[in-house]
DNA sequence: GTATATTGTTAGATTATTCTAACAAATTTA
DNA sequence: TAAATTTGTTAGAATAATCTAACAATATAC
């Protein structure tokens, strides 16, 4: 046959290859209950899902053993983040929303079959590299660059960091950050850390200072640029 | 029942309600080989989703009938063309699309169900009243006004008119009129019109001039703004 | 190492959207 | 008006995406 034609992936599908990519990102290796977990759906429903995507060549799967992207399936869904991010990006910095304003709109609209549309976001912006949120843009061959950040709870008192990434972005914590004023950029220092639960005291922007709990520092992904104090 | 959740229209709902919406502003009545015709389907299709409407209570359909849009249909239709014709301008004003570029786009983009998304882009643009080709863009309670254009086709030589829109959208019409440049606002003076096949010399731009044929001048609506001779 | 809990599978059903085949109604042509 | 054409309907089937119920395999806890 030579003129088979090449079915595209339906939104549904491309929504399960995005959500193996970021589990397989997040935990590593991804099994069923975890992406019918993440897509909100049954697990007969994933388990028939998977056995269509592996048949469209997406992913490789045996009964009873984790799912795994092909690198057919890995570039496919590397380049629904793409569409994803930079729209992400486009609304924050194009159209004035709020980084907590925009996943759900990315999600629809990251399911949109116009390359060129991405293509004139990308120029807009001047080929952003990073979201709204920190997380790495995949290129247009769906490489993606692995940025390496730090966690806060990891840092010392007195080292200087900035905040680059969220391991979180969702609304509630993102909410959460906007009323702390801590947007990507700030400079934190770190003033001190309790013993006790983990808690880290860091001064910014001049003259605030806030205490910050172990959770709250877990998401929060560093760049440690100064380091005045290590010992500790 | 009080806790009855009413389900949002699918993507191939509206589809079919915009369909039913443009076919009924151009032709009058909509029959459902016209319907089937215009989406693509076969009429077997075509009259199940209209069964399926009318259920939702968006059309009225008797077997052998025309199918009309309910006030609530004819509403929903309008608010899915408001968000075309919207997302159509904002390609072209504010991201450098082609007037024939972006009715494919704004085909998915319509689908997108977040009202701040169109709203924004609606304040971006300053809350233009036409689309890229001079179709009158719906209100947010779904009103549309009837700009009453004439056809050029009705013109008579010596008039000036001012092109105001189109009745075709057509990729190949688009691209006919930027190849002889003629853009929406253009004066144009009609200076001549043969008898013989209804064609149309007019010149434009200061010292252009162009022969017209009787299907393409049908197909341009314009403003008559000022007559100097409307004896003939 | 058995019992319990979790995870995964199969079977069977449902809803949405589409098709083709066969037939019926309505319209147009002759 | 009768014949031919077009338009519309019904029936029946297919595919995609989902579910629940029942059972099976694997992993965890005691
Ligand atoms: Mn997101
Ligand atoms: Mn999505
Ligand atoms: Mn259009
Ligand atoms: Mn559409």
């Amino acid at each position: 046959m030579i003129n088979q034609i090449v079915q595209m992936a339906s939104t549904t599908e491309e929504n399960y290859l995005k959500a193996l990519f970021n589990l397989a990102n997040e935990r590593g290796e991804v099994n069923i209950s975890e992406l019918a977990n993440q897509l909100e759906v049954s697990m007969p429903t994933a388990n028939s899902m998977v056995k269509t995507l592996q048949k469209a060549g997406s992913c490789i799967y045996e009964k009873y053993k984790p799912v795994v992207l092909t690198p057919k399936g890995k570039k496919e869904a590397a380049l629904i983040v793409r569409k994803h991010r930079l729209t992400e990006m486009f609304l924050v910095t194009k159209m004035g929303f709020g980084w907590e304003e925009v996943h759900e709109i990315a999600e629809q609209v990251e399911h949109i079959h116009a390359s060129k549309f991405f293509e004139r976001m990308d120029e807009m912006m001047g080929y952003p590299t990073v979201d709204p949120h920190g997380s790495p843009i995949p290129d247009k061959q769906g490489r993606i660059q692995d940025l390496q950040f730090k966690s806060l709870s990891e840092a010392k008192p007195g080292q200087e960091v900035i905040l680059a990434a969220l391991s979180d972005s969702s609304t509630e914590f993102l909410e959460y950050l906007n009323s702390r004023k801590l947007t990507l950029g700030t400079e934190l220092k770190i003033i001190s850390k309790e013993a006790f639960d983990q808690s880290i005291v860091v001064s910014f922007l001049d003259s605030e200072k806030e205490t910050l709990s172990q959770k709250v520092c877990e998401k929060l992904l560093v760049k440690i640029f100064e380091s005045k104090d290590s010992s500790q």
